[in-house]
DNA sequence: GCTATTCTGGACTATATAGTCCAATACTCC
DNA sequence: GGAGTATTGGACTATATAGTCCAGAATAGC
C-alpha cells in the first residue's frame, strides 16, 4: 500500500458512463471524460486502461445499474401485463420529460459499433440479454399463474418486448410525443392478451 | 457553362450515403469520403458544403430509396398481414445474410445524433413519417377490404410497425441470429390478426 | 484559337486527438 | 520519521481532423 486514490472508481465510472451515453462514443473525446470525471489522464489511464476500456465497462455497469429496476418493476404483485404496462410506461414518462430523450446505451452502442467490433457487441449483446432474461422469467411466472394463454411462447414473447423497447427508445429520441409512443406501447402489448 | 464536372453527383451521393451508413458519421473522416467518393477536397466542398451537409443530405437520400421499395412489396396483391410478413422476412435474410448487419440509417442516426442536433434529427423524423405514412396506406386499405379488424386502430398499428421493425434491425446488429428475430417477427404480427 | 468560367489537385492551417511518460506527491507500514 | 510505493498533474508526441485556398486544368461559346 501507498499513496491511496483521491477519487472513487464506481463514480467515476459512473460519471464515465454517463457522458458516453449521452454523447455518444466517437463523438466523446478522452479530455472530454477527464473533465468529466476530474481525473487527470494518468489516473483515467492508469484505473481504466483507455477509451475503449472505458467503453465495455460503462456498458457491463449500465446493464448491472438497469437490470435489477427493471425487475424490481416486472416484481411488483399485480399481473404481467400491468407490470409491463408500467414499465413501458415509465420509459415514455423519461422520454417525454426529456432525461429519456439520449435512448437506451444498449441501443445507442448498438447503433454507433461498427460490424467488426465483435468485443463490445458481445457485451451489448450479452446486455440485452439479461433483460430479456428477466422478462422471460417474468412471463414464465405469470404463466403459471393462468395469466398468460397456455399456448403462449414465453421465449419469443420476451425477445419481442426487449426488441420492442429498443424501437420504442429510439423512435422516442427523434420524436418524442407522447401519443405516438403510447400508440407503440398499447399495440406492443397486445401481445400479451 | 465551362468546364463540367468529371463526376456524377448522384453517384457521389450514393457512396457516401453508404460509407455513413456502414461507419457511422463520428467515425467517417472527410478523407474517407474524398476516397470513397474519388472526389477531391475542393470538389466535395464545391457540390455539398461539407461533411454535415452530406449526412443531412444522405438521410433524405436513403428515405427517397428505401420508402419506394418498401412501398412496393407493401402493394403486392396480398393479404396485408403477408405483405408485411414478406417484408418482415426480408430484413431479417438481409441481417442473417450480412448485409442487413449496419442496421437502418435512420436508426443509427437517430441513436448517434446528438439530442440537441435538431435539423438532423428533423431529417430523420420525417424519414420515419415517411415509413410510418407507407404503412399506414396499406393498413388502411386493408381495412377498407375488411382484412382488419373493424376496430383496428391503423395509426397506432403503422407507429408500432415503425418502431417494431426499428428494434428488430437493431438487436439484429447484435444479435444476428435467425431464430431470436423470427419470434420478434412471429409476435410483431400478431398484432395484425 | 481565344476568353471567360467552372472545376480539380493538393498544399496548407489551426486545432483536436489518443496515448505515453516522468518528476513530484502523499500516503502506509515499519 | 524514514523508506518504499502507488498516485497524480501535466507536459509531450505523433497523428488525424475539418475546412480553406489558389494555381493550374479543362471546357463551352464565340
Amino acid at each position: 500500500m501507498a499513496r491511496p486514490r483521491e477519487f472513487d472508481e464506481d463514480i467515476a465510472l459512473e460519471q464515465v458512463m454517463d457522458l458516453l451515453w449521452t454523447r455518444g462514443y466517437e463523438a466523446t473525446s478522452v479530455d472530454d471524460l477527464c473533465a468529466a470525471t476530474g481525473l487527470s489522464r494518468s489516473s483515467l489511464y492508469a484505473t481504466f486502461g483507455g477509451k475503449r476500456n472505458l467503453l465495455l465497462r460503462s456498458v457491463d455497469r449500465y446493464v448491472e445499474r438497469r437490470t435489477p429496476s427493471i425487475a424490481a418493476i416486472l416484481a411488483r404483485p399485480v399481473p404481467v401485463r400491468e407490470a409491463f404496462a408500467a414499465l413501458l410506461a415509465e420509459f415514455i414518462d423519461q422520454i417525454v420529460a426529456g432525461s429519456g430523450r439520449r435512448g437506451c446505451f444498449l441501443g445507442n452502442c448498438a447503433a454507433e459499433l461498427p460490424r467488426g467490433d465483435r468485443a463490445a457487441l458481445a457485451h451489448v449483446r450479452q446486455g440485452l440479454g439479461r433483460t430479456e432474461a428477466v422478462f422471460r422469467e417474468a412471463l414464465v411466472q405469470a404463466k403459471a399463474r393462468g395469466e398468460l394463454q397456455p399456448k403462449a411462447d414465453t421465449d419469443a414473447l420476451a425477445r419481442f418486448l426487449t426488441a420492442g423497447i429498443q424501437g420504442l427508445r429510439l423512435v422516442g429520441k427523434v420524436n418524442p410525443d407522447r401519443g405516438t409512443l403510447e400508440d407503440i406501447v398499447a399495440t406492443m402489448l397486445r401481445c400479451l392478451d
